[in-house]
DNA sequence: CTTTAAGTTCCAAATAATGAAACTGTGTTT
DNA sequence: AAACACAGTTTCATTATTTGGAACTTAAAG
């Protein structure tokens, strides 16, 4: 499964200790130091040194017992603030809520990470939002509806570097699985305003997705509603795009005009009433 | 070398790094480069050069059109996986729905996170008390219930750390304020097996709260019911204290046994569902 | 058109990272 | 019990990166 490096190598040491982060997060699963090294480019002394410091700063955390590294938790605190202090998920939120109780379907906030799709926020009609559990996650952009969205309106140059950075997997036969053909939606979803995703991630599941866009054009993430080819089909969901573009536009006009509101410094954080 | 100027110690160019993540991440709103410049040690050329590589890493993220920073996605992708890989949260969450119902209480999950608490999961009330704790948030270890579970059952050179650290600010009338009285009522902790939390931190806010061991007597974290003075009195609240504290031992059980479900290479996660 | 502040680049000196090899400790085989 | 294999840890001379004062370039204010 091709496409896991981060060839970006660069950024001197601390573009190394972030790729270290990455390689431990990509096992899904706590890891040993072994298995580090195997899949690691660094030789052992250097790959030690990175993982002890790491650890002592607590973007590791790891288990003495089974001597196994995880992400640390000093992590779930910084992206907690990365959340909070975003000027578009707590902005997007209540707007969400609205499109989520106005068309009772899925609707996702994504934001493009690494041209990765990352899923920001989330709304399921019968779930309620676990935020890191849900929100966090990460998924292709070239075959689904935010990830198309978003890329159509990238600059030329992040385009490019996006485009080429896809992995191309055929999730099913509908995926589009070469630059060429990704390119050529892209055109399409630029003159038509909207993306869809027509089963190409997921078989039975369709979405439209709008791109957020400041009034200068700069691209903060997409958002979509989701269905699936069970329920509905296209022309049903294609009635919720005006809607869809509508929020977006809203939503892009407040992250530009938002201000974050002044903080006192005493009474701001105290509201927490928990032990 | 002595090297006691610093007040934040450092672990070469990675811990430098981490601070100014902190840094930024401190100020709970974004921030522009000389608001950074000025409350930081570091020179401007040296601050503006980490500013750049961890904003090219994505863990820091930079609104050209405000020229401010703000903790970068690539944080919120890799708690994500700390939270998933964790081997506390996933383990705990449904002994925490569990006890959620059985109580109707707030429930907490807790952690320890450089003499702080950090909030890992959380469950609401049945009749919600108006509540702002939210997974990831941290919040203050000598006065909250979880905070003083967690350090009684640290070893004594992490305990002398924690018990150092704290800012002993007097939230209430009640809220112990020396280090001295937090040791004393530590000890008390240990022999009693649990911790309250007295209104120490919120007025109104009463809590009992059990500590999460190995067998090894490792402390992984700590789970808390919290409930309000103006529903309940204490004796009240500990009548729920045998059934955290098996919650937290079967919890700890767990953690300790527990090994991580193999992943096929296949198919992991593409269980996403989201366009 | 100045002046001031904010942000950016340069480069020699200082510092930190590197990694081959040697070492330690633990558990296993002969 | 000695010999071995293995995973993890430490050492240290070499090499590469980071550092930060100062000079430079905008961008806004007077």
């Amino acid at each position: 499964m091709g496409g896991e490096q981060t060839p970006v190598a660069g950024d001197g040491t601390i573009g190394k200790a972030c790729d270290v982060l990455d390689q431990v997060a990509a096992f899904a699963r706590p890891v040993r130091f072994a298995e580090l090294l195997e899949s690691s480019d660094f030789p052992k002394a250097t790959l030690y040194r990175f993982l002890q410091t790491l650890t002592n700063q607590g973007m590791l955390s790891y288990d003495p017992d089974r001597q196994t590294y995880t992400p640390g938790l000093r992590l779930v605190r910084l992206a907690h603030a990365a959340w909070t202090q975003s000027s578009l998920a707590p902005i997007a939120r209540p707007f969400l809520d609205a499109l989520s109780a106005e068309t009772g379907e899925t609707v996702h906030l994504a934001q493009l990470d690494a041209s990765q799709v990352l899923y920001v926020d989330k709304r399921n009609a019968a779930q309620p939002v676990e935020m890191y559990s849900q929100a966090g996650k990460v998924g292709p952009a070239y075959c689904t509806g935010v990830g198309k969205a978003m890329m159509a309106y990238l600059d030329e140059t992040a385009l490019d570097r996006a485009v080429s950075q896809q992995s191309y997997h055929k999730f099913t036969d509908k995926t589009l699985t070469s630059e060429a053909a990704l390119r050529a939606d892209l055109d399409l979803i630029r003159s038509r305003g909207y993306a869809i995703d027509d089963e190409e991630h997921e078989p039975g599941i369709i979405c439209i997705a709008c791109p957020i866009l400041t009034s200068g054009g700069r691209m903060l993430g997409a958002i979509s509603v989701t269905g699936s080819t069970e329920r509905m089909n296209f022309q049903q969901l294609e009635t919720w795009v005006p809607r869809v573009r509508r929020v977006a536009d809203q939503i892009g006009t407040e992250a530009q005009t938002w201000r974050f509101p002044e903080t006192r410094l005493n009474a701001d954080k105290d509201r927490i009433q928990a032990t």
